[in-house]
DNA sequence: ATGAAAGCGCTAACAG
DNA sequence: CTGTTAGCGCTTTCAT
């Protein structure tokens, strides 16, 4: 591993020259004939500076703690967390995730990514809820991902539900859908409402009328496929907006057992959780998939802009990448995820 | 942050002693009545080592390296990732985990886990393949997780297939099947193999004939449901061992078409690849669960052992969390994955 | 049995 | 503009 020293040493100069050159701290402090001469041996020694030195004089180290609460259990988490790596890659940092499933002490977690020296924390949950934030992480930069502070004071980026659901329901309307069901979710959760008002505004947006009727809010399991049923048989849809696949495969099984086939007799579009009908029914259903890459993208993205104390369309970008998201503030309106920045926030 | 100065000054002793005490290498060097004063006010203050600084001195960082290649796309590598976690967590040592789908570029991805100084890494593929490892890694210890070294000299962690279908299989059996197909996959996969024979065996163990006319191969989409609904008709099976659970989601499709119903007319065990089926379908179908995590925790503790330079069965467990899967050498034959040792590995 | 001192690779004052 | 110096927190000889 070639060290600061020995390139100070080839090229003839000191150290801090050498650092000052390699931080990107040179102009006007050192001459560009020797800055040059500097990078020079560097690429030629193949120089990779020193992270851990690095940090034990700066105190920050550019790692990233990702905080997940089901890894292991949702296939969410995955593009979050590449989502998030991606942007950090990018801006010169590194992602550490753990997961606080699998019987993991959330508290221990987050002890450990402070002694490796994590410089601010995501902390993601794996659908919109209001959420405690640890009060381990409130003397850390934090950004929410697919969560809410309860306290309103955390910012957070979450999935734009009321577009995703405006969106999905206009695709049914425009593929010649007469009676459009939105089978939804009984549970409270901050998706539900935002669901539920952009499927209506997208049916009142095009001249038709919300009809109680072919609403339903179905629970998670069993007798949620009869609620289903029953839709099916009392209102005959032939489009549905399905809150998740779960909620798809309901509408799946009651088709085939009244001999319709989706995609000929009945349209339908789920929000897709699992990747399952994704692989499998193409191009049978039409899928939204939630924009968790986008949340992970973007929540490091500003957790970074709070880390470095610079606003958000001020970062800049390192050039030499493929193409990602580009980088302007605010987040691009057709990305279905939204900032928000709360009350903590600098600026 | 507590520095080991700190304790030092505290106690009247120096860094040194301190640095002993704290790394459990005072047998016989310090003074007991001194060392447990200095362990006590360190717990007192809080200690927590700074791993940075101690890599900076002895070239180790605990940090190993997870190489994913589909954390995205796939709810498997969630629970590898647990796994692995789980056993780094258990043994002092942090995960870094990478994904080299969403565009990065692998070996950009290396080099800076490299950079942060992992002590070695895991490569892990999200189906058992025949694999390449990196010629960047081969001078680090690595452990493939669910993948098969092209040369035979890396060692890897894979599911046991044949018990897998084994079990899934005498489960039929047992449920009273009398006519149990195997709907299985057509792409030359190295689990495939393992899973029709332990198909077989099952069958043959309990005195029956395999019957080649109930065993299926159908690629991964569309026309597959055809295949399926031939097999329906011209054998009429009662039993369904499904490879993974888009082809069970296939025989729900038609069974629901014939009236059937699953979990009484007909059973199906499918090997659950998504969780949408484990959330929503129980208890109709049984799902046999790939040991993604027990892989993903064995991989990690074998190279542990391997960064240590110490037999699997030597390594000490910290008996402070809850309980998990013992440390013995063999991994457990319950546990449905083995560990292969390869060439490479000095014991 | 304990401490003093050097040094890992880097950054940041401060001199010159 | 460039070099000298000190020190981040820790481990590790080497004296005592």
């Amino acid at each position: 591993m070639t060290t600061m020293k020995e390139i100070a040493r080839q090229t003839g100069v000191s150290v801090s020259t050498v650092s000052l050159v390699m931080n990107h701290r040179d102009a006007g402090r050192v001459k560009p004939e020797i800055a040059s001469r500097v990078r020079e041996t560097a690429r030629q020694l193949g120089y990779q500076i020193n992270p851990m030195a690095r940090s034990l004089r700066t105190n920050s180290t550019r790692i990233l703690g990702f905080i997940s609460d089901a890894v292991a259990t949702t296939p969410y988490a995955g593009g979050m967390i590449l989502g998030a790596q991606s942007a950090a890659s990018r801006l010169g940092y590194m992602l550490i995730t753990v997961s606080t499933d699998g019987g993991m002490k959330e508290d221990d977690e987050i002890d450990a990514l402070k002694r490796y020296g994590a410089d601010g924390f995501l902390y993601a949950k794996m659908s919109n809820r209001i959420t405690d934030v640890p009060s381990k992480l409130l003397d850390y930069p934090v950004v929410l991902t697919d969560a809410t502070d309860r306290n309103g004071v955390i910012p957070s980026v979450e999935p734009n539900e009321f577009l995703i659901a405006y969106d999905a329901t206009t695709h049914l309307i425009k593929a010649g859908c007469e009676r459009i069901a939105y089978v939804g979710c009984s549970e409270t959760m901050i998706a539900q409402e935002g669901r539920l008002a952009g499927y209506r505004a997208a049916l009142e947006n095009a001249g038709r009328d919300f009809d109680e009727r072919v609403v339903t809010n179905v629970p998670n399991n069993g007798p949620a496929l009869r609620e289903v049923s029953t839709l099916f048989d009392a209102e005959h849809p032939d489009g549905f907006f399905c809150f998740n696949d779960a909620r798809a495969w309901y509408v799946y099984e009651c088709a085939a057992r009244r001999g319709l086939t989706v995609g000929k007799d009945i349209s339908v579009v789920g929000v897709d959780n699992h990747r399952v009908f994704a692989e499998t029914l193409e191009p049978q259903l039409t899928t939204v998939e939630l924009p968790h890459f986008e949340m992970g993208y973007w929540a490091a993205t500003k957790l970074i802009s709070m880390i470095e104390n610079r606003p958000m369309n001020d970062i800049e970008w390192p050039k030499t990448t493929a193409p990602l998201p580009p980088i302007d503030a605010p987040i691009p309106a057709k990305i279905h995820c939204t900032l928000l920045e709360k009350g903590s926030v600098a600026r």
